[in-house]
DNA sequence: TAGGGGAATATTTTT
DNA sequence: TATTCCCCTA
């Protein structure tokens, strides 16, 4: 703890913050909303802020309750409380996600509604298991009523606090003629039998407690003296109530959040949250902070120019004193190759130049959008990743060793038996399966301990009950192991006793080296948890792994994924109307979700530090289908003073010129890029797609001189012939042949492949 | 029961 | 253009 404060001039957390920061800082007691826009130092203050309540003894650490949405903005802000404070605090054992802290209530209460305290945390691939069953139990037609809507549909209703009777019927009807609620009731008796529940689960039960249990409401409101949100315009319904319950009746509750950055109302955000604080807490201090520490004045006009196109807003004028920089530029393209080709030559310039690819970010509106980068930069052999997509734990490798785990740690735990009985193939099909689910039915055992009983009867053929027999007396087995084993090397002998690992290597796909490779990264992440218990809540809340990421890489995500994170220079590809803002988005959202395709626009330019370019193409192959687009309405909403246009197309006249000039002068994009020329944006645009014949030809020569610049040069020093390296998607291999910064690789599954060095690492 | 082949289908995805 | 899922056959 610091010194008494009375003598210092300043306390060290508040240096360097502008006077509203302070003020966020300051204004301790009441509510408070702050304002935060994008690159307004946010974080700061409120790790401050926090520093500030403990060094001031206005509260312990674990008097106050901070809830982030992500769970590496928790972390983040552990290490910078833990950093400002000289290491002085230590944990603050109720800083963590919405899902966490209620998660580690919920531990608590959770026989108050019908749970064992050591319940299990459903992922989604088991909801969807057990929603299929029901509906499928329901006489309902799979088809008609898929599972994932339903699925949507309680998502939804949670988010809304809303348990099964409060489903109004109107809302129930938007599933299976008006039985949407009816499978909301089954479904959470079928959880409580499982003795799980979901995400939406986690904050609704301590939500029923918090209404049904004065008590248990009064203990908790006694013990958080202060609150504080993250990213409060994120927040949905049930979260809003939450925290409204949890304030009362001090009100010390400091919420964060930035209107024009709601870009998860289809997740159940609701922007009115925060739209509405200052009438729910009359009263409440707001504070803005305005002055942007990132972008220079071009880009934050631009996208500020933008914004003002919603309505409905808070409002709040962005600024900065770091100059005006460059202008945003906006460049249109003949079509999505030559789009990557654009931000690829763009990539090698600026890294010719020194610049780091670190520093870049592409960012797309739909992960589809990726792929034409992901070829290109393979292509030129520049190095980058995807962020995004599927992460580790949702990989179907890493959820099936996590249920073997889960079965062992918990016989009880029915989805787990389920996905795992045969995966690997031990002749255990539905027919198996289903006889198991009978006879626990009957017996009301959980379906490991009813498969045991099987073994002495004669319900299966012969070789299903040797099969079962000897899976049942495996996880037997295993469990006694898990007694005296370290956790870690349990998982590897389960791995390798139950054919997991076996079937893989037997696996001659592509991808079988990646998932062995992922299954021994599993392990080795179990190692930093303390019990298996500790290592499977980890996994059921924290679903990212950090990936220890080697060299310098232009980074690929949505714009979604890149929320809270900047970069020096930023690519915005794809600004066509039915791309960004998303057909669908606009079929199903009306006028709604155009605002909040546009709040998505704002948060993509507002990524950048000092460059953004903006890409539109002319034609685009969606779903294999080339279409022709026409330039995003954003484009036309961005400030003129602020952007710069070009195209490297021909002139509006003629496309059929540009076309044509593509297919027999592989060059004549560069001409046309260097010279820049006018903007064709408007009709010309809208000519209708030619199909794909035009551009495979030269698209083949552009794409062996790119290569041709590309390869060929340095080469890593770090490899040898002969030596055993790792493919991301080759798998194992040696090295057969060296070129320059060319390898022919000899793969142990794959066969023989010339692949780039930047793509291998040292097996 | 497993695996092949053909048809249907396709945003964003913090926990 | 993928991927997934369903049906059919061995």
């Amino acid at each position: 703890m610091p010194e008494s404060s009375a003598l210092s001039p300043e306390p060290a957390y508040l240096q360097g913050l502008n006077p509203p920061q302070r003020e966020a800082v300051l204004t301790t007691d009441g509510p408070v909303l702050v304002l935060a826009g994008a690159g307004t130092g946010k974080t700061a203050a409120l790790t401050a802020r926090l520093a500030h309540l403990i060094a001031t003894r206005r509260a312990w650490p674990s008097q106050i309750l901070a809830v982030t949405f992500t769970n590496k903005a928790a972390r983040e802000m552990k290490a910078r409380v833990s950093a400002i404070s000289g290491g002085a605090i230590e944990g603050m054992p109720w800083l963590g996600t919405f899902h966490s802290v209620a998660a580690r209530m919920l531990r608590t209460h959770a026989e108050l509604v019908g749970l064992q305290s050591n319940f299990t945390i459903l992922d989604t691939d088991d909801q969807l298991r057990v929603l299929k069953q029901l509906i499928a139990a329901a006489n309902l037609d799979e088809k008609r009523w898929p599972a994932r809507q339903l699925a949507g549909l309680i998502d939804r209703w949670k988010n809304r606090g809303w348990t099964p009777e409060q489903v109004d019927a109107g809302e129930a009807e938007a599933f299976a003629a008006g039985r949407g609620a009816e499978l909301y009731e089954q479904y959470q008796a079928r959880l409580r039998t499982l003795n799980a529940c979901d995400f939406g689960d986690l904050l609704l039960h301590m939500l029923r407690i918090f209404r049904k249990h004065d008590d248990i409401l009064e203990r908790y409101r006694d013990r958080f003296r202060y609150i504080l949100v993250d990213e409060y315009q994120d927040t949905n319904q049930g979260q809003y109530e939450w925290l409204k319950l949890l304030a009362e009746p001090r009100r010390n509750l400091c919420c964060v959040g930035d209107d024009d950055q709601s870009i998860y109302s289809w997740r159940g955000a609701e922007v009115a949250n925060i739209l509405r604080f200052e009438r729910d807490f009359p009263g409440a201090a707001v504070i803005r902070l305005e002055q942007n520490y990132r972008s220079t004045s071009h880009i934050l006009a631009a996208a500020d120019g933008l914004i003002a196109h919603n309505s409905g807003r808070l409002g709040k004028t962005l600024w900065t004193d770091r100059g005006d920089g460059e202008k945003v530029r906006v460049i249109g393209v003949w079509d999505g190759p030559e789009e990557a080709r654009r931000v690829g030559e763009e990539i090698e310039s600026f890294q010719a130049r020194g610049g780091s690819l670190d520093d870049i970010a592409i960012l797309v509106r739909a992960q589809f959008q990726t792929r034409e980068f992901e070829e290109r930069f393979i292509a030129i052999g520049l190095s980058y990743q995807i962020i995004g997509g599927f992460r580790f734990y949702e990989r179907a490798e890493i959820r099936d060793a996590i249920a073997y785990l889960r079965l062992i740690a918990q016989p009880a735990d029915d989805l787990a038996f389920e996905r795992i009985v045969n995966q690997p193939k031990r002749g255990l099909g539905d027919k198996a399966v289903a006889a198991i689910h009978r006879h626990a039915r009957a017996t009301q055992l959980p379906l490991l301990m009813a498969a045991a009983q099987m073994l002495d009867s004669d319900e299966m053929t012969p070789q299903a009950r040797r099969s079962l027999g000897r899976f049942v007396g495996d996880v037997m087995s295993w469990r006694d192991k898990a007694g005296s084993l370290p956790h870690p090397e349990l998982a590897r002998i389960v791995l390798e006793e139950s054919g997991y690992t076996t079937m893989l290597q037997a696996d001659r796909s592509a991808e079988s080296a990646g998932r062995l490779e992922n299954l021994a990264e599993l392990t080795r992440a179990m190692e930093e948890y303390e019990n298996l218990g500790a290592f499977l809540e980890h996994v059921s809340l924290v679903m990212d792994n950090d990936e220890a990421r080697q060299g310098e890489r232009v980074t690929i995500m949505t714009i979604h994924a890149a929320k809270g994170l900047e970069f020096d220079t930023v690519f915005l590809p794809g600004w066509e109307e039915g791309v960004f803002p998303s057909q669908r988005a606009m079929d199903e959202g009306g006028l709604a979700s155009l605002e909040e395709e546009r709040r998505l626009a704002y948060v993509a330019i507002t990524r950048a530090r000092r460059k953004a370019t903006i890409f539109h193409a002319a034609n685009r192959r969606i779903y294999g289908q080339w279409t022709s687009s026409i330039p995003s309405r954003f484009l036309g909403e961005l400030p003129k003073e602020n952007i710069d246009e070009g195209t490297t197309m021909t002139g509006g006249e003629s496309l059929w010129r540009a076309q044509w000039s593509e297919r027999t002068d592989p060059f004549a994009h560069l001409a046309a890029a260097q010279s820049n020329r006018a903007s064709t944006r408007g009709p010309g645009w809208q000519r209708a797609s030619r199909g794909g014949t035009f551009n495979s030809e030269p698209q083949r020569v552009i794409e062996a001189r790119a290569s041709a610049v590309s390869l060929g040069n340095k080469g890593r020093d770090d490899l040898a012939l002969g030596q055993r390296v790792f493919h991301g998607k080759f798998g194992y291999g040696t090295i057969a042949v060296i070129e320059g910064n060319k390898l022919e690789i000899d793969f142990e599954h794959a066969g023989r492949k010339k692949v780039l060095d930047s793509f291998v690492s040292a097996g």
